[in-house]
DNA sequence: ACAATGCGAGACACGTTTGTCCCATCTGGG
DNA sequence: CCCAGATGGGACAAACGTGTCTCGCATTGT
């Protein structure tokens, strides 16, 4: 694998990305096979791009987090706490069904991930903060249960997306539900 | 495996549901060394009381489908919608916590699971009916609508539970905050 | 106490998945 | 045009999970 793809090599390894993310959103289990196979393209390609099993899903996962990252600082732009809700989950949602899965049966593992997540925790503490502030919150609320909701919706959202539902009107609804449930 | 099992199998029986769930519940993908492990237990005895994983998943649903259905009776009765979702949130919440699992990369398959289904399918609609009624019901929400949302709540809970939190600030905090994406 | 039953541990065969390698073939960019 | 780079397909070893079996030891219930 040299420093720079050649173009064809380039949207190979989008494909992937796009078919992995589906097919592991689906099925987080999902094997080498079928991921190469729904990318349309051999098993042998596939460990071209990405070594291992491990490296596909880290790659997938950075990618995510970047996303995130984006979303997080848009999203601490927005004074109302239900407009930051809804701005910050409907851009992960879209960011979810397009490169991108959350860790589902992995969690964070023990490593810290430092740079993204502590953006990303910046952005949810800003947002509890500011929403506490002006007595929004829903009861029993704090961060740690924000994440946590606003996980569970998007991998559901990401499911149904995966699963064949249109983004346009999965990502509104995700971000919807998810500021219902947590502002008042 | 005989007829009526001894009482120290009877034990052994429902030390594998719950750490079948408790471990399902954290990584679907788990094997069954690392049920057997956590039952404390051997995998041959793990085997002995169910031949095979599928069978073990298999049990782990219908009990769980028994209680969701007891919880969708008890939950008709309540005519005040929002406490009606709070009920049979906080109800299967404590059901998914004790023995039982939702499917999670298995969808309902093929097979319509007659039996419970209905009876949740019904309470489901019930509840969006009269909730349609009362013109309490959030923005965008219908029958599918919320029973993603609420698969994917006591999900999440369950998560949090099998890893270590308690069951009795979790499931009504599941609860509250399912009834607060769903009715307004 | 004793016989039936349940259990743990380990060995084993089998299928699936992972990751590697090679070779023939196709394709993009100079 | 031409060749380095990219791909597909197939063969392969190793690792892992499943399910079966056996043997010796512990527990139950009478």
């Amino acid at each position: 694998m040299p420093t720079v793809l050649r173009s064809d090599a380039q949207r190979t390894h989008e494909r992937i990305l796009h078919a992995a993310t589906a097919e592991l959103t689906v099925d987080p289990s999902a094997g080498m096979d079928a991921i190469a196979q729904r990318a349309g393209i051999g098993r042998a390609t596939l460990y071209r791009h990405f070594a291992t099993r491990d490296e596909l899903i880290a790659a997938l996962r950075e990618l995510f987090l970047d996303r995130m990252e984006a979303a997080a600082d848009a999203s601490v732009a927005e004074t109302d706490p239900r407009t930051a809700v809804m701005v910050f989950i409907e851009a992960i949602m879209r960011a979810a069904a397009e490169t991108c899965t959350l860790t589902e049966a992995t969690p964070p593992e023990d490593a810290p991930d430092s740079r993204s997540q502590i953006a990303i925790d910046r952005a949810i503490t800003t947002f509890i903060d500011r929403a506490r502030e002006n007595d929004c919150l829903q009861d029993g609320v704090d961060a740690a249960w924000a994440f946590t909701v606003g996980k569970a919706l998007v991998n559901a959202g990401a499911r149904e997306i995966a699963l064949g539902a249109d983004v346009d009107v999965i990502a509104p609804r995700v971000a919807a539900t998810a500021a219902n449930a947590l502002v008042r």
